[in-house]
RNA sequence: GGUCCCGUAGCUCAGCUGGAUAGAGCAACUGCCUUCUAAGCAGUAGGUCAUUGGUUCGAAUCCAAUCGGGAUCACCA
């Protein structure tokens, strides 16, 4: 051999080769062009012969100007896949019990309801910590409850002033629902006190930060803090309403945590930290008796990480939780899945743990996802351009139902049955239309698109699913084909090419889970599991499973459609949708 | 203004640790159901990968600048 090239395996590319050509992977013989000295057509060809003489599993190889194309042979495929087949744990590694992953998502405010901002980071979080899951890792699930502050208030006093006691159960609304009302109001209010105000000739800034309802809040907001016995069971009131609201909305999604955090508990950790900066020399002291912290030699700003009155500001809390987190898990990483008007904050936040000395703090990420955009523009909250997640999810049912019902495939289905395919279907188009896109990327959420069905969807993928599941059934109640599992498949000498890209194609699931794992990306297993779908539907198209003449071939068809059913729906369900048997 | 992210087909998105003629879906047009679910398959058309320069045998991919969009720089969270 003229080449050395395993001993510098960082030349080595292998890549797919474009599918106009033949071959399994191909190598770019560029790179070992200099240390042969010949010709990029010659060196591939010496590769080539070399790997067939030493490598049995590879069975021919083409040159291609500077690309080798290697095929590896039906054989050592078709072992791997009967390995893949025999086991249903196929792409996932055994959870480990080494020091926990904390992922930590939804953390949503308890003055309004869940919208579509908020879906995508609890979809992305959830579906990131199944992804760990799946790749061996320990994880733990948790969210942290921004209740308390200023816009909790705001529903507080509104409610109080104008809500006539009413109740969730008064109104027949969902407490989350209630509060935001009076979130909304509040707002409504305000602004008119403020204009009065303006139109009686007081400046802007000053109407706005006197109008009486404003001082209210604050009083309210003293007294809270206080620990004013009304005021306190008022706060307690609403937010078990907004909870109760919170857990409907998680359920149906089908979302959970290991545990939940109230800022309102976690707000005044943080002292010690600023303590504890201060006699290391990290943070300083103004005259006013604020503490900030110097980060311009990080190119960064001075941030303050103590108000001059005492009080704890939105980093102090979060110094705090993270080192309290540290102490009660002692994990081994932590991600925040938090949107990306944050990473500032995030940089900050890890900087100033690093510069306190805890070697964890580089195990801190903040997994940053992008806005999500709506074709009329932005959403603003205070525009009422949000799109609430509750009135989404009916939606999306809705929709699904009526494009069920007009196919006309699902006369056999009992009243429940068809309410649970629905949904099923209707969020396996809304959540599969949100993780397909890289978190990183803003996306714009188009209804009318989102409950698609046709092309790269959801739906498409379940329906592979379904269509799958019908042939295996029926040749389960088939005498000569119910046995198929037991096939020796690796007996098998060879396969066509839609079976050859199938089986292929489901072997790459173990390395996609790895590679979305590592990426924290579910938008990897979105994609993959698309493609698998495709080729699916092509191999079905083209070969018939049980009609097939030969038993052996439609064994082994079987076989094939059964592991990819299974691939399909692992990958679904890593991204937290479900894959009917019958749709 | 400083810092950070993004710019690929009419639209929505893949591809980005450098490799062959840049891929899907939607929308448009054309075929394919007597046969395992047509929520399907096949085909036609659609591109200056924002622009310019650089590095390289090779750039959508890496670097720089410019233009365009967004975020952030609070004793808010």
């Amino acid at each position: 051999m003229l080449l050395n090239f395993e001993s510098d395996e960082s030349l080595l590319t292998d890549t797919q080769p474009r599918k106009e050509f033949d071959g399994d992977y191909t190598i770019v013989v560029f790179p070992f062009v200099r240390q042969s000295k010949k010709s990029p057509e010659e060196t591939g060809r010496l590769i080539g012969e070399y790997l067939i003489k030493h490598a049995s599993f590879i069975s021919n190889y083409n040159v291609i100007k500077g690309f080798l194309n290697i095929t590896v042979s039906d054989e050592q495929w078709l072992k791997r896949i009967a390995v893949a087949f025999a086991d249903s744990e196929y792409g996932f590694t055994k959870a480990d019990k080494s020091k926990p992953v904390i992922v930590e998502y939804a953390s949503p405010n308890t003055n309004k309801p869940i919208h579509l901002g908020h879906l995508r980071n609890i979809l992305l979080g959830y579906s990131v910590s199944l992804l760990l899951k799946a790749t061996g890792r320990n994880v733990k699930r948790v969210s942290i409850i921004n209740d308390r502050g200023v816009h909790i208030c705001k529903s507080m006093l509104a409610w109080k002033k104008f809500g006539n006691d009413e109740t969730p159960q008064s109104s027949g609304m969902k407490g989350d629902h209630l509060v935001g009302k009076y979130y909304v109001e509040f707002d409504k209010q305000y602004k008119q006190q403020v204009s009065e105000m303006i139109s009686a000739g007081i400046e802007k800034d000053k109407a706005e930060k006197n109008a009486p309802l404003m001082q209210e809040v604050r009083q309210m907001l003293i007294e809270w803090e206080q620990g004013n016995e009304e005021v306190t069971a008022l706060w307690k009131k609403m937010n078990g309403w907004v909870y109760e609201g919170f857990d409907v909305t998680y359920n149906r999604l089908g979302v959970d945590f290991d545990k939940t955090y109230y800022e309102s508990e976690t707000y005044l950790l943080g002292k010690k930290i600023v303590e504890e900066g201060l006699s290391k020399g990290v943070f300083y002291k103004k005259a006013d008796n604020s503490v900030w912290v110097d980060l311009t030699n990080d190119g960064l700003d001075e941030k303050i990480v103590q108000r001059s009155d005492g009080t704890s500001v939105y980093i102090t809390q979060d110094l705090g939780t993270a080192v309290l987190r540290h102490d009660e898990f002692d994990f081994d990483s932590k991600i925040y899945v938090v949107g990306n008007e944050q990473d500032y904050h995030f940089k900050v936040l890890f900087l100033i743990l690093k510069k306190l000395g805890y070697e964890w703090a580089e195990k801190l990420y903040h997994l940053s996802y992008a806005m999500v955009d709506l074709p009329s523009g932005k959403m603003k909250s205070r525009e009422g351009t949000v799109v609430d997640a509750d009135d989404l999810m009916d939606e999306v049912t809705a929709a699904a139902a009526e494009e069920t019902s007009k196919l006309g495939k699902v006369e056999e289905f009992s009243s429940d049955e068809l309410k649970q395919l629905y949904e099923t279907l209707g969020f396996g188009a809304l959540k599969y239309f949100i993780l397909k896109v890289d978190p990183e990327k803003r996306m714009l959420f188009n209804p009318a698109e989102s409950v698609e069905i046709h092309g790269n969807t959801g739906p498409y993928i379940q329906y592979v699913h379904a269509r799958i599941c019908s042939v295996l059934k029926r040749a389960s109640q088939m005498e000569q084909l119910s046995n198929y599992k037991n096939t020796a498949i690796e007996s098998l000498v060879s396969m066509n090419e839609k079976e050859r890209e199938l089986a292929i194609n489901i072997l790459r699931f173990k390395e996609t889970v790895e590679t979305a794992a590592e990426k924290f990306s579910p938008a990897i297993v979105a994609n993959y599991v698309y493609e698998l779908a495709k080729n699916f539907n092509q191999f079905y198209h083209d070969n018939s499973i049980i009609s097939e003449g030969e038993l052996e071939t439609s064994q082994f068809r079987l076989c094939l459609a059964d592991a990819c059913a299974m691939t399909i729906k692992k990958s679904l369900n890593l991204l937290g949708i479900k894959a009917p048997e019958r749709m």
